[in-house]
DNA sequence: ACAAGACATTGACGAACGTCGATCTATCGT
DNA sequence: ACGATAGATCGACGTTCGTCAATGTCTTGT
């Protein structure tokens, strides 16, 4: 009692797994920069150096987002690590910038041409 | 003692708010778009589909995520209600497959070009 | 009607996260 | 050297998240 199971249109035989061409670490280094997105507060300060072009001090982003001064340095520090802040000491004052390569590079996963067929 | 304020290279005027330009529900809207791709999990499963151009059914994605059926349920739910995955039911399977436009929509928002000058 | 299978939902637990006040460090002007 | 200021770090708190076992729901075949 052979089946042909190149005839079927059903798949009958589902669940065969389908093979992740990512490795475990590549996927964590992705979400991890993705997790340094994933909060309002960040968005909003990648936002705001977006359309300021030239990096803009901690002092400055404090108003507009309303959070006390330790939580922003707190939420810098995240972007940094991710690779999507420059950060540049200019006397007393720290000022932050977009690295529009980390971002390019975050937005180039997103991409989907060029994937599959 | 007047002082010429336009004439100073170091702004001693630091520390003026910038605007900002995004809203605080719009910077939600797109912080939980990125908290749906923070997780290796999900970007895995993001991945596979974007490889297999047609949907797959859940037991498909189990073996490769290693993780126990509900916990893959629950990311491929949190997917779905970022916008990012589309879900259909065909019989006893339910097959889950990218949502393109969902995906480009994120895309966007890491799109440098036509920001800033 | 019933049993089996695919998937969703619930409840619980530990880990990670966002937030703040308090404190520390470093730089500048006097 | 000292006081003032910008910013980073620390410690603690409540909340959210990822995970699983157990259970529920729905569809299919008998």
């Amino acid at each position: 009692m052979n089946i042909d199971l190149s005839s079927m249109m059903v798949p009958a035989d589902c669940c065969r797994p389908i093979d992740d061409e990512l490795t475990a670490s590549d996927a964590e280094a992705t979400a991890a920069v993705f997790k340094a997105l994933a909060d309002p507060a960040r968005v909003r300060i990648v936002s705001m150096l977006a359309r300021s072009e030239e990096p803009a001090c901690v002092c400055e982003l404090i108003p507009p987002l309303g959070l006390s001064q330790p939580t922003v340095s707190h939420h810098l520090k995240k972007l940094v690590q991710a690779g999507l802040l420059t950060r540049e000491q200019r006397g007393v004052w720290a000022y932050y910038g977009l690295d529009r390569e980390g971002i390019e590079r975050a937005a180039s996963v997103l991409d989907l041409k060029g994937v599959a067929a």
